[in-house]
DNA sequence: AACCCGTGGAG
DNA sequence: TCTCCAAGGGT
């Protein structure tokens, strides 16, 4: 009861004017959500404001075209959470017929929502009372109450999630679920948090016993993989070779054909790959120029792409998908393809 | 359970 | 340059 009272004072004084904080509409809500989840507000601000303009309701982007969403969210990243949104959209508008249903089991059940944003909504929208954690929330609770478990096992989601209602604010909830966020994200930072003005020092365990730097303990290290691409930027007939990507995790966006190979090569090695032969088999081309080499850091690979400038004279372009610069504009790219064309004036 | 998924900013 | 990591979720 303390905590709350504590935490609700500090929020009085230092909670941020966010413009999804300014309704109760769940559609916003859910969008706002989504866009960050593992996003800085910052980065997201600018993607919501669009968002909102461009689909304001829920039947608005149920009616969207998928292109027009990944185009839309082209740049945040994680676009999984774009496609999810676009089918979760169509999938209320259906089954819900356009309403946001408004119990926690039916806002967990959506595609792309999971136990966090789901209890956003919940609260956010519905004034449910339910506990939020997110990396905010374990943070601070893991310091404060000194919770060494990693959030990450069965048994440490079970201590937070169990710590997290208890200490929730019963008749402030939503609040409450703003509150700890924002002292989270403001305050209690994962890097030289800003103890002197903490108004928890005095109980903060983490503080007490000189571990703020240790909580909370986190378990995955993720492994990174090298990827070695190769674009062929083929411009035949003012059109270039672009087309659809069917799967992983750039699935739904546009780049252009690509070979990749196992490792760092050079020149000539990559044009005796079998996957080059096999592309080029029958065409007469020409290499005429190649980018610098890009380095794309992704959160799971680090992509080494070149871009190579190719003429071809006999190209069937029914063989491939072709579109025009201004086509090409239109369409949802990686940053990757994006910077690439910016760098290039493609466009 | 363990691994997968983007991007950019801070330090 | 390098590491960490941000309003997590899906498989």
């Amino acid at each position: 009861m303390v905590f709350c009272n504590t935490l609700l004072k500090w929020y009085d004084l230092n909670k941020r004017e966010l413009p999804w904080r300014k309704t109760r509409d769940p559609y916003v809500i859910w969008i706002s959500e989504i866009i960050l989840q593992q996003t800085r507000v910052s980065q997201g601000l600018p993607y919501f404001s669009k968002f909102i303009e461009s689909f304001p309701s829920l039947l608005d982007l149920a009616n969207a075209q998928e292109e027009e969403v990944l185009k839309l969210w082209q740049g945040l990243g994680y676009y999984s959470r774009a496609r999810n949104l676009h089918y979760t959209a169509k999938c209320i508008a259906e089954k819900y017929d356009g309403i946001f249903p408004s119990n926690y089991e039916d806002i967990l059940s959506l595609k792309g929502v999971g136990n966090y944003t789901a209890a956003a909504i919940s609260s956010f929208a519905f004034d449910l009372s339910l506990p939020v954690v997110d990396g905010n929330v374990v943070r601070v609770l893991s310091r404060i109450f000194g919770v060494e478990t990693p959030f990450e096992s069965f048994s440490g989601k079970k201590k937070f999630y169990d710590l997290a209602a208890k200490l929730l604010d019963n008749k402030r909830h939503s609040e409450y679920n703003q509150a700890i966020m924002d002292f989270g994200a403001l305050c209690c930072t994962p890097k030289i948090p800003k103890c002197e003005s903490c108004p928890f020092v005095s109980m903060c365990i983490a503080y007490n016993t000189n571990n703020i730097n240790k909580l909370p303990v986190k378990l995955k290290k993720i492994k990174i993989t090298n990827r070695f691409l190769n674009y062929l930027i083929i411009n035949h007939e003012e059109q270039f070779i672009f087309s659809k990507i069917n799967k992983g995790i750039w699935k739904g966006m546009y780049q252009f054909p690509y070979i990749e190979v196992e490792k760092k090569i050079n020149k000539n090695e990559l044009f005796e790959e079998e996957n080059w032969k096999i592309f080029f088999c029958d065409y007469k081309y020409k290499v005429i120029a190649s980018s610098k080499v890009y380095l794309h850091k992704l959160s799971h690979q680090n992509i080494y792409a070149t871009f190579w400038f190719i003429n071809v004279q006999n190209l069937n372009k029914k063989n491939f998908k072709c579109v025009s610069k201004q086509e090409l504009m239109q369409l949802p790219v990686p940053r990757l393809i994006e910077k690439f064309i910016n760098d290039y004036k493609l466009i």
